[in-house]
DNA sequence: ATGCATGAGAA
DNA sequence: TCTCATGCATA
């Protein structure tokens, strides 16, 4: 746990009205930017707010149910805020570099990795003990009649030369 | 969403 | 030692 976020002393802007007003509005709002409390938090790091780290996904939450302390319900509000204004902007601009860069969570979707079932698998390596380092048409032809990529099929063929298995 | 634990700073 | 912000783990 790192420190601390404390209310900048006396009463800034502590009514509690508007601070119910704010988690809610941020909430509706988070949600129809499609972001996760716990991605929130993450993107808390890349404001450039001095002594602003990341927060957990529990304090997110915590903060918009409003059951956190007050003063600790203050001090992170005008945080959140900025979050909330660079992620609306962020959208809004489609804009992932730049100064906006972080606040909202990366939607490139990673590669999926390709599993091989068992038996497809023996085959394979059959085919690469007969041949290995096939050439660009047998890969090609192998991966149609597996229906595998033929990258797959290309890098699978690597795999079995390095495995200490079948030294 | 929340029970429980942790560690930092105040008293 | 007490208080409080915060996170982990889990329902």
């Amino acid at each position: 746990p790192r420190y601390p976020l404390t209310a900048p002393t006396s009463e800034v802007e502590t009514d509690p009205r508007e601070l119910e007003r704010f988690a809610e509005h941020f909430k509706q709002r988070r949600i129809k930017l499609g972001v996760t409390q716990a991605d929130v938090g993450k993107a808390l790091a890349h404001l450039k707010m001095p002594g602003v780290g990341s927060l957990s996904q529990s304090t997110i939450c915590r903060f918009e149910s409003l059951t956190l302390s007050h003063n600790n319900m203050v001090a992170l509000k005008p945080i959140l805020h900025s979050w909330l204004e660079k992620a609306e902007e962020a959208m809004k601009g489609k804009d992932a570099t730049g100064e906006l860069s972080g606040i909202l969570p990366n939607t490139d979707k990673k590669r999926k990795r390709t599993s091989i079932a068992a038996p497809e698998k023996r085959l394979l390596e059959d085919f690469f003990r007969q041949q290995p380092r096939p050439s660009g048409e047998r890969i090609a032809a192998i991966a149609d009649k597996l229906d595998l990529k033929k990258n797959v099929v290309r890098n699978l063929d690597q795999t079995f030369h390095t495995s200490a298995l079948h030294v």
